[in-house]
DNA sequence: AGGTTATAAT
């Protein structure tokens, strides 16, 4: 063995004095070996008494050697942390991506203030909000508030961002999470209900309150607001963020041009994401993934491919994230020589290694060309274990080009990899459905009910006036649900006079024609177009989000709305975005 | 002594 200084079997002569205040005594601690070497002579020279060391130990478990328990240890084997390390242990849980984790930070810090012996200092607020926010503990983040101002710290701006962040975090989550605590029963169904205004009004009315009395958000909480934006689609809400850096002098930089530019086209106005993005001063490469992954997500690959040599001009070396969006774009487009290059040019001219994700665009693009043995033989040749997200793509191309026989094999691989996930329960169910083999799709939905397995429920939203309205199944509790239905069956008529069949292929349930053709109407996305419709003006484009992938036969019905009601209706969907006008798509039918 | 932030395939 080589004999460092770490050997333990080694007897060490350190001088009793001044216990070895190493300068960096971690830079040449690489491994978690390294690491419990490196701790067993601290214990031995008594420097673990220090507080900056302990700290320092339980940051480079938790950070470097990902153990969280060895980190927890050393924290609890400490007779009195002082608060420099409490925020230590604080921050490495709130950091975690556990929920374990980050419900423990917050019961670690409910031990501190029982504790009594150290006060929270302005340090430690942003942890435990982070914790919060990750976590989606609402209602412990509003004490945290109320600590917070008791403590003073209501001025300190990382705490004001953190606390920002942490409410329109839990917004968003909170808005996730009802749609798994829906009943929800089958598809055979409408339901309506006026969308809880909360959680934006929460955010917005944060600002407001704010800025009345003199506590502005600043640069950084914008910039982490605007994701959750995103996410769940509040364009009005990103308008508003946008205005409000201007009117308040905050720089947009590469950084806050980034997160708009992504609001901007996960909000469906990819125009105003490419506006944003012309005027920035500075773009680095994640500015350029952002423009070229809305692209992508629009349908418009032909930009993308010209933004990712623009980027190249620039002299920007594309990252990962920008290969990601580019293969996707092609995926999107169909453009598969134009996406083997670009995969072979990241791997051999800039020398990336492909990612999981890499292969899952390649997977696509092959697949739903129609490549289907190329797209299988590449999963099985692959240097990295594949996952489910990537057989789940093979198993949408199967369905695509209705190959049964390899995809029965590919769902069966699925189940066996994540057999509670009814993804792929659905998508072999659609592809018996898509031959008509309705036997089959009845014995997938009996295994599914055996196994206690629901299809996630469909679920739309759309913002008018500011007010995002959530639509899904069997709720009627939206103040307007009479006119919708009206509209729907004006919708439903106008359809057929103009030539619409039901496409009733998708339908999940084992029911006669009629029953499958009447479920068709009811899908979320068509119930907030009608609701759009009797709630905007003649002329004003409709922005729906939407949690699945829009299904065919809601495809052709939009195609026709849009011309039929003279509307402009934009949709994004799981995966991206669907612009109907004038009787088509801008993805061309192709998605 | 120590705390925040943007991009990501299905």
């Amino acid at each position: 063995m080589n004999s460092t200084i770490y050997n333990p079997n080694r007897t060490f002569n350190f001088s009793p004095q001044p216990p070895l205040i190493l300068s960096k005594p971690f830079t040449s601690c690489k491994t978690p070996r390294d690491l419990k070497q490196l701790h067993a002579i601290f214990i031995k020279t008594g420097q673990i008494q220090d507080p900056l060391t302990a700290a320092e130990v339980i940051k480079f478990c938790a950070f470097s050697s990902r153990d969280i328990d060895y980190a927890r240890a050393v924290f609890r084997q400490m007779p009195e942390p002082n608060c420099f390390c409490w925020n230590t242990i604080l921050r490495v849980l709130a950091e975690t991506n556990d929920e374990h984790l980050q419900s423990e930070a917050l019961m670690l810090f409910s031990a501190m203030l029982c504790d009594g012996r150290v006060k929270p200092n302005r340090f430690t607020f942003p942890s435990v909000l982070k914790a919060c926010a990750r976590a989606s503990r609402l209602r412990e983040g509003k004490q945290i508030h109320g600590l917070i101002v008791k403590f003073g710290f209501h001025e300190d701006e990382f705490v004001i961002s953190n606390l920002v962040r942490m409410y329109v975090m839990c917004a968003v989550m909170e808005d996730a999470y009802s749609l798994f605590c829906k009943n929800v029963v089958d598809f055979d169904g409408s339901c309506q209900m006026e969308l809880d205004k909360r959680k934006q009004d929460e955010a917005i009315n944060l600002f407001q309150e704010m800025q009345s009395s003199n506590i502005d958000p600043n640069y950084v909480t914008l910039v982490s607001v605007l994701p959750a934006i995103a996410r769940i689609g509040a364009l009005e809400l990103g308008k508003w963020i946008h205005l409000y850096a201007g009117k308040n002098k905050i720089e947009i930089d590469d950084v806050l041009g980034s997160a708009l530019v992504d609001m901007y086209s996960k909000c469906g106005s990819i125009d105003e994401a490419l506006q944003v993005f012309e005027t920035l001063p500075k773009r680095n490469a994640i500015t350029w993934s952002a423009i070229i992954g809305a692209f992508a997500m629009h349908g418009r690959a032909e930009d993308a491919i010209i933004h990712f040599h623009l980027m190249g001009k620039a002299g920007v070396t594309p990252n990962d994230v920008a290969y990601i969006g580019i293969l996707s774009a092609c995926s999107h487009a169909g453009l598969v020589e134009e996406g083997r290059s670009f995969f072979s040019h990241m791997v051999k001219v800039v020398g990336l290694q492909p990612r999981i994700e890499h292969y899952g665009c390649m997977v696509d693009l092959l697949g739903r060309a129609g490549h289907l043995e190329e797209a299988e033989e590449l999963i099985r040749n692959m240097p990295i274990e594949p996952d489910d997200v990537i057989w789940k793509a093979l198993l949408g191309a199967c369905k695509m080009h209705k190959n049964l026989k390899m995809g029965e094999r590919v769902a069966e691989t699925l189940m066996e990899l994540a057999p509670h996930d009814s993804g792929s329960y659905v998508a072999l169910s659609n592809l018996y459905a898509s031959l008509g083999n309705w036997e089959a799709v009845a014995r997938v939905r009996l295994k599914m009910k055996g196994m206690d397995i629901r299809k996630d429920p469909g679920c739309s939203w759309i913002e008018i006036h500011g007010i995002i309205h959530e639509f899904l199944v069997e709720d009627d509790s939206h103040s307007k649900a009479k006119e919708i239905q009206a509209m729907l069956g004006e919708m439903s008529m106008k359809l057929r006079s103009n030539g619409y069949r039901p496409n009733t292929l998708e339908v999940f349930l084992n029911t006669d024609e009629q029953e499958r053709a009447r479920a068709l109407q009811y899908h979320s996305e068509k119930i907030a177009v009608a609701f759009g419709l009797i709630s905007t003006a003649p002329q004003h484009p409709l922005k729906i989000v939407k949690n699945l992938r829009i299904c065919e036969d809601c495809h052709a019905s939009l195609k026709l709305i849009s011309l039929i009601y003279k509307r402009q209706i934009i949709v994004r969907d799981r995966k991206r975005f669907h612009q109907f006008e004038h009787g088509s798509c801008s993805c061309m039918d192709y998605w």
